[in-house]
DNA sequence: CTAATCTGGTTTCTTTAAGCAACCTTATTT
DNA sequence: AAATAAGGTTGCTTAAAGAAACCAGATTAG
């Protein structure tokens, strides 16, 4: 598994993934959000590997997606807790959560029933809007090239 | 690298990143949102190598997040698109591409100016929100048990 | 009509990362 | 004083990623 490197990408969801965007990271992320903080106990709900766990926390770290914070009664103790950047991740989370109970929901369990803390209301399906909160499909959205001006050339499809 | 997998996990972000979750297969997804349909051109766009697009596409294909079109005027020529369930993996992309132009922005060039073909506006931020289209963050989002009654008990936070 | 090229792969080989288990050090508990 | 917990590190094995060569059927160029 010699892996691409994305870091010089010029495309920002290339650049994303080489800091989120493999299969731990993310899973260490949502279970931070749960409110997991300890070595230990990522270890256990997560079933990765020690040493797996102690990299994917390391670049994490160095990607200032969370903090290690020194907890330690005399050392030796430590929390890693989300940064700003690494709450930012939440749409990321909840549209991912969305799309596999939308597309591949459990064959027992219902969904996550995730609800707006101020008025125990369900929370919205994630979606891309424009300025006036209209939910966007991928062929509403087009890329505006550099120095575009009001003239509309051909307007690319995108992501 | 024995990777493990997440197919029973009763955890649908786990479930997600089963399917989309590698390295690649977003991106050929989102290319597949740029327009791309062609091995040889997701090949080149990406850098990627034959044998691990190949391995992508068929599994995208089992996934049902691309469909395999024979366009081959005598066989022999396909293109690969996206379903539904492909589509809907917009928001994700768009907030993946987000959360990149903000925390890791490209030295040298601009973010990606995306706009609603409609009213040629930018598009929003996509955020996680609640029923009346308000933002929400991490902490204002709690889980709401199973058959959870009008009484609150403890709210877990959650992702 | 033949040779070169394009498309969509498959095969082989090498490198590297994931997974597992054992071990280790510094607290804290019993 | 011995046992346990936290947070790792080390070494080994397995499996996946990357590179490059090869291949077969269709198309295009000469």
């Amino acid at each position: 598994m010699a892996r691409k490197r994305f870091d010089d990408s010029s495309c920002s969801v290339a650049r994303a993934l080489n800091e989120v965007g493999d299969w731990w990271s993310l899973l260490v992320v949502l279970h931070a959000m749960y409110g997991t903080r300890r070595f230990v106990d990522f270890q256990q709900e997560l079933g990765i590997a020690r040493n797996i766990l102690c990299d994917r926390l390391a670049r994490l770290v160095d990607n200032e997606v969370l903090k290690k914070v020194d907890v330690g009664e005399h050392g030796s103790r430590f929390e890693y807790r989300l940064t700003e950047k690494g709450r930012d991740l939440f749409p990321i989370v909840i549209a991912l959560r969305q799309w596999g109970d939308k597309w591949n929901p459990a064959p027992d369990q219902p969904a996550l029933d995730l609800r707006d803390r101020a008025t125990g209301r369900p929370i919205r399906q994630v979606t891309v809007q424009n300025a006036d909160g209209d939910s966007l499909t991928v062929r509403d959205v087009f890329v505006r090239d550099d120095g575009e001006s009001d003239t509309h050339k051909d307007k690319k499809q995108v992501g």
